[in-house]
Parts: C-alpha cells; structure tokens; sequence
DNA sequence: CTTGACCGCCTTACGCCGTAAGCCTAGTGT
DNA sequence: ACACTAGGCTTACGGCGTAAGGCGGTCAAG
C-alpha cells in the first residue's frame, strides 16, 4: 500500500485531480489513464474509489459548487449579487464545468445546499415561494448561460482579445453582417473594453428587475 | 454511385442526419459509424463531405440556428421576444445543442446571421451601440442558460414531473434543504404548474429592465 | 506466530471510437 | 477511346471506458 505517488487513493484526491487535470487541458483530456497518471497509478485503480467516470464527472460539478460558498452580504440585494459573481468566477475557473451542468441529473449535496442557501435569502427577503422560484431559476440560467458564452470565447484575456482584433474586423467586409461589423470597430475593439464587466451589468439589470417585481408584489393586498 | 439510401451523399444530408442522430439519442450517441449506418454508408465515406467530427458539429449547431430564421413583429420588444423564444424553442428541440455552444468557437454563416439581426433590431429600437451589446449578451445568456438548465432535468413533460414528484419530495426529509423541499411542495408538484412558462417569465423580466434602460438613456443629453 | 480474509492495486482483454492511408470503380471531359 | 476524378470501400492504428480476475500486503482472530 502506500506505493501511490503522494500517499493512499482516496475519492477525495482523485475527485481533485480530474479537477486539476480538465482546468488544465479541458474536459476532452481527463481520461482515466491520464487521470492515474497523475495520481501515479494505473487506470483501473480508480474505480475503486469511483463508480465510473460519469460519477466522476457528477463529482467534479459538486465540487465546483463547493468551492463557491454561502451567499453572504446585507440584504437579498447584496447576498444574491455576491453569491452570482462568485458562482460565476467559479464557472470561469473551470471552464469545463457549465456546459457539463447538462445531463448531470443528479445534483449532489454542494449542489443543493447552495441552492438552498439561494432561496432561503430570497424568502428572507420577502420573496413569496412562485417569485422566489421565478427569481432562482432566472439568476441561474443567466449565470450560467453567461459562462456558456465566454467558455466558447476564443481569447481569455483583453490582450488576447486586443491581438486578434484586426483579424475578426477583416472578417466583416462591411457587406453581411452590418451591425456585428459596428459592435466590433465601436465597441468591443474600443480602448477600455472588458468583456467580464459584461456580466455585472447584465446581473444588476436582473436585480434591479427583481426587485421592482418583489415591491409590486408586496403591494398587493 | 447513387448506391447510398435515398440519393447521394452531400454535405446538407450528412449534416441533417447527424441532427436527427442527436435528437434521438443524445451526442454521445452520435458517432461516424452510426451516422454511415444512418445514411447507408461506411463511416469513412462522410469524410468526403465533412473535414471531421468537430466540423461536423460546428455544422449542426449552425443548422439549429438556421431553423431558427429572423426576428418578427413590431417594435424591438416584440420582435426580440419572438426571436428568444424561437431560439429557445429550437434548443429545446435539440437538447444537445446548447452544451455544445461551448468550444465551437468558429460560429457559422447562420448563427452570424441571426446575432447581426438582433443587433440590428436593437439599434432600430433606439440602443445605442453600448446599450445593444449589452441587451445582446444579456438575453443571449438567458436563453443559453436556460436551456441548458432544462436540458438537465430528468423528465420532459409535466406528466412525467408529476409521476416522479413524491420520489422527490421523499428525498427532501424537511432536514437539510428546507426551502428546496417548500418550492417542490408549494410551487413545482402544485397542480397546474408549468415548468416551460418560467422561461417568459425570466424573459419578460428582462425585456421590461431593457425597456427602461433603453428609455433612461434615451432621456440623457 | 500462523493463518486466512480482505483491501487496494495491477494486468489483461474487449468492443467501441475517430481517422489516416490506400484501393476500386463508375461517370465525365477531351 | 481513354485518362481523370469524385465518391464510395477496406484495412489498420492508437486510444478510450471498463469488465474480469490476479496478487501481494495488512491485520484481526485463533
């Protein structure tokens, strides 16, 4: 025993390496030889300590969700504001992980808690249990389809952006495409632009809605 | 030639069986020798119509936007919300779709086409080109996000949510995750409920906050 | 101290996958 | 008539997830 590069298998540490392994080369190159590799040990080995690789997968979305935390701040406002960008940094740190949020049917216990968490603030807030669910699921689907736009972004940082910008604007001869050709040269292209601010603008303009829909309601008799 | 089932091989019917393909059984089940089988052929000869599979499914995810056509209807509101829920629609329809949103970095000619409409609508409805690109990638994110959200749950219709819900409730003992167990009692499992309409609700939210924006602007000098 | 069960790892093997390379043939252009 | 080519086919390779079984250490019971 023992002979295991760093000390015993555990799930835990193989949970953590297929982690660390698709962050770094993406979900298409954990595979489970690569993933004993890295743990010094011979594929077959995993499954002792993980059913199959869908479980690992199910796993690694769990630990995702751990890494994010209880919402925290005053007032739903706040709590709900931080809890998204920090969901959202999450889901940048690992790229891999929104588009496998599919077909994971089976959400685990992080999962749930922060789900939880998310709605208890809500409640607490003075939601009632429809717009609380209305509320929830509106935040969620745009953070994640947030991460689903800027995983498939082919830059990761504005120098990125900033290098490959002629190259896109040549790819827009002004003929089809008028208005993509417009927001590239005057917008995205402009000095200053961060496309992560993106997201903050969009998630206070949920926000500021919610809460107009969360006094309207509370008007009523 | 002509001895492929129900005409030649071209790279359209190669692209559209592989839609039909994923349709019916998911992604994973899409593989070349599969989709030759489909189309009366050996896996090999699609490479003739097709460079590989990850062109393939650039192509595929070009094909869902291409069924989704241009926004119609008066004023930037209602065309915007037309176009949304077609689009969502069509994910709906092809449930692999939108997971694979991601990595497909090289959008294609239909997709193109669709995001320079809306952003046209946009700006014919008094958005500035700031104010566009974010309303675009605000709603954009929505409907991503949404639909992957319902790409992962493990029923399709309401009937099917109903005949799994005391499962459910029975998983939620009242202990951990006591606000989860009040939404699935008190909103989801309540007679009537449509998962499917939370998708306008979210979306008229946003289109009313982009409203106002759009409005708060114009009013500027 | 012996023994035997068990745990954690390893080896082997199977049937898939995407696709590189090359062959075969029917249809076309000259 | 004949060479060319487009569009199929066959074969083969390396890599995948994982089923099945082997094997050596560890440790509790005798």
């Amino acid at each position: 025993m023992a002979r295991t590069r760093g000390g015993a298998l555990t799930r835990e540490r193989v949970v953590d390496a297929a982690v660390r392994l698709a962050d770094a080369g993406g979900v298409e190159t954990l595979t489970m030889r690569a993933l004993g590799r890295e743990l010094g040990v011979e594929a077959m080995s995993l499954y002792h300590h993980v059913p199959g690789k869908d479980a690992l997968l199910d796993a690694m979305v769990d630990a995702v969700f751990a890494e994010v935390g209880p919402p925290e701040g005053d007032g739903w406002r706040e709590a709900l504001r931080h809890r998204c960008v920090r969901l959202r940094a999450a889901l940048d740190r690992h790229r891999w992980a929104a588009p496998l949020l599919e077909s994971r049917a089976t959400p685990g216990a992080a999962t749930l808690d922060g789900h939880d968490a998310v709605l208890g603030v809500l409640r607490a807030g003075g939601f009632d249990v429809a717009l609380a669910a209305h509320a929830f699921a509106a935040l969620d689907a745009y953070v994640y389809g947030s991460a689903l736009q800027d995983a498939s972004l082919p830059f990761e940082t504005g120098a990125e952006a900033a290098a490959m910008a002629p190259g896109m604007l040549a790819a827009f001869p002004a003929g089809r495409w008028p208005h993509l050709g417009e927001l590239l040269a005057e917008h995205v292209l402009a000095p200053g632009y961060d496309h992560r601010a993106e997201f903050g603008w969009g998630l206070d303009l949920l926000l500021d809605a919610l809460e107009q829909r969360r006094a309207a309601d509370a008007a009523r008799p």
